[in-house]
DNA sequence: CATGAATGAGAATTCATTCAT
DNA sequence: TATGAATGAATTCTCATTCAT
């Protein structure tokens, strides 16, 4: 049936994806031989061929597969009345995706630069965020957050939660509840207006 | 006279250096061939061979001369009378290397990653920083800075630091004096206990 | 209907016979995959390996192709009393041929050379010559012709219409019906015996 | 000693180049693969790298010393106190030339076609042939020569050429003097205005 | 008859490193 | 110290061909 015949090549597809994903990970993507990856994957080298135009097309791909991930949990409603509770929302929202992707994490902060990824897709990423950044910008007008420059302000969080993540990640040691909380109030103290 | 060979010598090394340094942040290190750092050091590749013993070696070397200028700046005395003077003393301290140093920024943050360099010599690092934990410890002690795990608490620190200076080396915009002090500010609000 | 699914694959043949040839002549038999002649036919590639049984075999039967048509044009009667009109006949008819089917001439002065196309599959081609060596056999015989090794003769006029053509062809400069006779006239000086 | 190391060094190149010349002729510049040129030149695939900077340098450093060969016999004084005379003397040379450099021949003929060769270079090539042209322009206008297009008038001559060295190469027969001198007539008789 | 995903041998090219001078 | 020609293992990528559907 050529419904199975479509399965199975996504899955091909898909596997490459993870495999590539995992060893530019663990041993970097120049590192990682084609050959290594189609070992690894249980597939021919012309079978990655066949599906990617080349090793950039891949991490590429793996690239906008997060980027669409992390798109998704910046969209999703955040129940909460103050803006202190979206803020810190926000921040536990990321740092649990990082926390339970770690892989991903990995690839979009350690791997995921020029010129390994083109400038021009990294150049696409600044759209996902724009919604954020009003967010940002209100707080600053209302006096709320501290007078900064909008990018300065949003890469303080941001900053900070790589960070948090990194602590686990690189120590294996992760917070419970109550210290990741006080890790996004340490956040939201660097960005709102003390007194 | 044996003099000058000396100093030439020494010149080609540190010529060599300078020029892997500049290639490996444009490029990445897996991306400049010895061959390229030798055309553009003006020396044979022989000569490269002669002062290094590999292309890790030199990276390597790299990565001390940028560690210890860095140790010179933390081991320097920040005239401050209370905690936060001198928290933000050393806030500005790296900030300012960083600004004026660009190119060791981005070697130290971008490409000083595992495996270009050896995790010995990334492990090595960490006694650099050890009497900086100690101001932290004490700050938790005495109840000034917020109870957290150390090095997320120097983590969050950091991280404001790169962010800041990222957002200078990317966009071009740098601060002044006060957008500065600012910063620091806000850096100093998340470690710090509030109320 | 039956019918139409067998004049649907000699289309689909004719097609990729077709496309080849203008690949053959514009890129090269060697820098034409099989992926981009299956493209450019509309065609998958299996439906390729459905007509022939290899690469080869469809420049072979290329190479038949214009060798049947040049047969066709060499058996035609030629309406000329004298041996110089007889001679001047040919000469026009392959010239024309050759004005008129600029591909099929290229693909057989450039391409159709070994091993793009077997020995044994060009020896045959032979036979389909011997009965114009007859021509210049009787020709010399009869002290109309000049006495040398036959093939250098029919090599001598058929050099002066390849360079014609290749006059025409590259240059983009065509000859009218005079010029034509002309030049037809100059190979005739060539092979007749002066004096 | 310094010299020795670039004579042995010249000698390399000299015999990649040899080796090319003579692979590209029996079998085709695609069907040599770079492992065979450097298993058959003596040295390391590293070592044609070295000295070229990829295949298509080589090949196209083959054509640029057979052009030079051939300019240099183009160049040489005929003897001759007739046009007729000077023609044939010409004739006779290129003839030679290719019967005694029998590869050079064949690259020429049959390998150094684009897009093996880069049309650029092909055409630089025309400069070589500019001063004969004057002689094919000069016989036209005394009246001496066929009055056609001097391009054509020029390759009706070297066609015949050409066709007379593959009578020897493919038949492996060759021309005693007599019937060099037997062809050159007639080629003389081909572009000569008759009556 | 037609399809196109899958294959893997083989090709061109790169590049860290060696070593004789 | 300094040189740079030479090396060849390793890498990316191509492409003719097969075969299950």
């Amino acid at each position: 049936m050529s419904k199975n015949h479509i399965k199975n090549s996504l899955k091909k597809k898909q596997t490459i994806l993870a495999t590539m994903l995992e060893l530019a990970v663990k041993q970097g993507v120049h590192a990682t031989p084609m050959s290594q990856l189609a070992r690894e994957s249980n597939v021919a080298i012309g079978t990655i061929y066949h599906h990617f135009k080349n090793k950039e097309a891949i991490v590429c791909e793996i690239y906008r597969m997060i980027r669409q991930d992390f798109a998704t949990i910046l969209i999703q409603e955040i129940n909460g009345k103050t803006q202190e509770e979206i803020f810190k929302g926000y921040w536990k929202s990321i740092y649990q995706y990082y926390i339970s992707h770690p892989t991903a994490f990995q690839f979009y902060e350690y791997i995921a630069k020029p010129p390994v990824i083109p400038i021009e897709l990294m150049e696409e990423t600044k759209d996902y965020y724009r919604m954020h950044a009003d967010f940002f910008w209100k707080g600053i007008k209302n006096g709320l957050l501290k007078n900064m420059h909008v990018t300065l302000l949003v890469q303080l969080a941001y900053s900070n939660i790589v960070a948090a993540v990194e602590l686990k990640i690189k120590n294996e040691v992760s917070m419970n509840k109550e210290q990741i909380e006080h890790a996004a109030s340490a956040s939201w103290d660097a960005v709102r207006l003390i007194n």
